[in-house]
RNA sequence: GCUGAUGUAGCUCAGUCGGUAGAGCAACUGAUUCGUAAUCAGUAGGUCGCCAGUUCGAUUCCGGCCAUCAGCACCA
């Protein structure tokens, strides 16, 4: 019999009799059988040790490959366990999953691991890989697996497998005297296991359920070199000094305190980007068919009960009551624009309708879930509401698609992460009306020829939705962007129009919002541009700094002139030498300043420094004030 | 909400094995009048997150609570 390997490189290479990947490895060169982690054949992922018995299609995989770097984190969760059940015998372990970066583990342990644990677990599993044990893989039905792990006290191992179909084949991985249920593919020996890390300890829920047992999980990260992994170190570091927080101090954009928890306090500062960014999406309202509107900010509980709200998120509501009437602080707007669409008649003629809102709501949301300025009580969104027949979804959402692109774009942002969530278990509405709405938004996706994913059962109770998500400075992904299909609520409110026929029709409703949460996306805003916004989105777009007390008269006379032709501009006369002055307006990132001397002063001009620290040389105020009207985003217009 | 960690001056942090605290920067005052990333000197600033307990005495030890941070769960 002989075996005929084809590799990447289209060669071919035949062998007498079935030969492993690293028979393959070894047949190319030492150096490849050395650096082999694991192999592809036919696309598919195995061991090293995995035998090819019929003609294939294989290529070695090492740690340059990202399968390679893959099958090293696997086994590093392997190995964490390995380190963890040699420490702690007591302790059973879970699962332990790749993720971007590393790994983590999850065990049950009687009690949480500690900092001095983690490090003893680190100095442990490098001793581990130090004794190269070999990987080896064996195969168990399924039962005899079971019996298996419950007769070593894994219980949890044993309830995963139970989750396995019956009568199927389970693989084991064994290395040294530590034995884990896995797919695999693993590395041939520990000694691959070279450069990781732990990172922290947390808790995290068995089968992410928070009615179960929580578990401990360990983090690591780990890399095929020691220079990736200390690259990737630093630039952690480096994205933590970009930390929205941090930024908001150090800017003095707003605070926090204990009396208000998960609500801002906005700063002058804070509040001037506010502004920007509002007046910019007020602009993106009144240039795309939007009527601005606003709504009372508590409105009586029996409205929400009608619009479903109240039965499922009453828990997270913030409720008030006056003279025998229960109220509740809303938590969106929607309820509100549909009662301004149900006061009068609507003709088809009057659809699509559009109503947009900078819509300030409070939820209640669980202490462990706010997060700076990103996740908050209290915040205010770009909510705006379609109201259209069922032929217009589509040219709505795909139009929305094109107009959340055009403003993430004027915003700096590259990368937009699309997600379709779909129906949830606990909803509204029936699955026809279901159908309809989730092909709407597909379709309008694939329209818009972007990479998505579907969260399957992540929909709102009312409606499927199409999440527009950014990343933050760490990596962290937050949804700013929405739009949803509603054929609910409308109809739960009473909510009609009269159609071509004359019949009474219910309208469709969109919900939509582009930036999301205010606070969310200016959180995202500062730590994409590390806190030095550009000049139209910068709080103080320019500091005048005389030279000495000469030029204060001049000074101040150049800040009025300024702010005439409007540009938010702030003087620094204190008695301080120039380069003082440069370095600290430097270090608060002002997109300009503009040095005054006796020569400025005799030449009417104000000498001009970017941020990046060049210098523009002299321009009167006019010309100042054109440079930044050109730099200026004018909201997406199409 | 759950697990763990943290909370000291406006900011960043040190410190007290129990005897009511310190630095740098910022602020304020004075001197200096200066050309593109830190001029010098002085002054002032803190219920050591909050509430109880132990103690002659608590910022420090114990308990409870609040807030923040990381992760999980949640996210209309």
């Amino acid at each position: 019999m002989t075996v005929a390997i084809t590799l990447p490189d289209g060669s071919v290479r035949n062998f007498d009799s079935a030969p492993t990947i690293s028979d393959i490895a070894a047949s190319i060169g030492p150096g490849l059988a050395k650096a082999a982690l694991a192999g592809r054949v036919d696309g598919r992922l195995v061991d090293t040790s995995h035998r090819i018995e019929r003609d294939a299609v294989v290529a070695i995989v090492t740690e340059r490959d990202a399968d390679g770097l893959e099958v090293l984190r696997h086994s590093m969760a392997h190995l964490l366990a390995y380190a963890v059940k040699e420490l702690f015998p007591e302790a059973q372990v879970t699962i332990g999953p790749v993720i971007e970066s590393g790994f983590y583990y999850d065990f049950s342990y009687s009690r949480p691991f500690t900092p001095e644990d983690l490090t003893a677990i680190e100095k442990k599993m490098a001793e581990l890989a130090k004794h190269d044990f070999p990987v080896s893989r064996e195969v168990l039905p399924r039962d005899k697996a079971i019996d298996f792990f419950k007769s070593i006290g894994e219980h949890y191992k044993a309830e995963i497998i139970g989750s396995i179909p019956a009568g199927e084949d389970v693989s084991l991985y064994r290395e040294g005297d530590f034995v884990d249920l896995c797919r695999g593919p693993h590395v041939p020996s520990t000694g691959k296991l070279k450069v990781f890390k732990l990172m922290k300890v947390a808790g995290a829920y068995w089968r992410g359920d928070s009615r179960n047992e929580m578990l401990q999980r360990i983090y690591g990260t780990a890399w095929a070199k020691k220079d990736e992994q200390d690259a990737y170190l630093h630039m952690l570091e480096e994205a933590e000094k970009r930390d929205h927080r941090k930024i908001g101090t150090q800017l003095d954009l707003f605070h926090f305190q204990e009396e208000a928890p998960g609500m801002v306090f906005w700063h002058p500062k804070g509040w001037a980007i506010w502004q920007a960014v509002e007046q910019y999406m007020r602009r993106v309202y009144r240039d795309h068919g939007y009527q601005e509107v606003r709504c009372p900010q508590i409105l009586d509980r029996s409205l929400w009960e009608r619009s479903g709200h109240w039965e499922n998120y009453k828990e997270n509501m913030f409720t008030t009551a006056s003279e025998n009437r229960d109220y509740a602080i809303k938590p969106m707007n929607c309820p509100g624009h549909v009662q301004i669409f149900n006061k009068g008649l609507r003709s088809y003629r009057d659809l699509p309708l559009r109503y947009g809102e900078f819509g300030a709501c409070h939820r209640n949301e669980p202490s462990g879930a706010l997060h700076g300025i990103m996740r908050i009580r209290a915040f205010t969104q770009d909510d705006g509401h379609i109201f259209c027949t069922d032929a217009q979804i589509q040219p709505e959402v795909a139009k929305f698609i094109v107009l959340l692109q055009g403003v993430y774009a004027d915003f700096g942002f590259g990368e937009i992460i699309y997600k379709l969530s779909t129906r949830p278990p606990k909803r509204v509405g029936s699955d026809e009306v279901w159908d309809r709405a989730e092909k709407a938004l597909s379709d309008a996706l694939n329209v818009a020829g972007v990479d998505w994913a579907e969260l399957k059962g992540e929909g709102a109770f009312y409606g499927p939705k199409i999440e527009f998500s950014l990343k933050d400075s760490i990596g962290r992904v937050w949804q700013c962007g929405t739009i949803q299909v509603d054929f609910s609520m409308p109809l739960r409110l009473g909510s009609e129009y009269v159609a071509e026929d004359n019949s009474r029709k219910v309208p469709v409703m969109l919900h939509r919002a582009i930036v999301g949460s205010m606070e969310r996306f200016i959180g995202i805003l500062l730590e994409n541009h590390a806190g030095a916004l550009p000049s139209w989105l910068a709080p103080v777009q320019a500091m005048v700094l005389n030279i000495s007390e000469g030029q204060l008269d001049y000074t101040r006379e150049t800040v009025l002139s300024l702010r005439k032709l409007g540009v938010r501009t702030e003087a620094d006369l204190r008695n301080e030498k120039i380069t003082y002055k440069i370095r600290e307006h430097s270090m608060q990132k002002l997109p300009y300043l503009l040095v005054v001397g006796d020569k400025e002063k005799a030449a009417n001009k104000v000498a001009v420094r970017s941020r990046g620290g060049e210098d523009l040389g002299q321009m009167s105020l006019a010309e100042f004030a054109a440079r930044l009207l050109a730099e200026a985003k004018t909201g997406a217009a199409a």
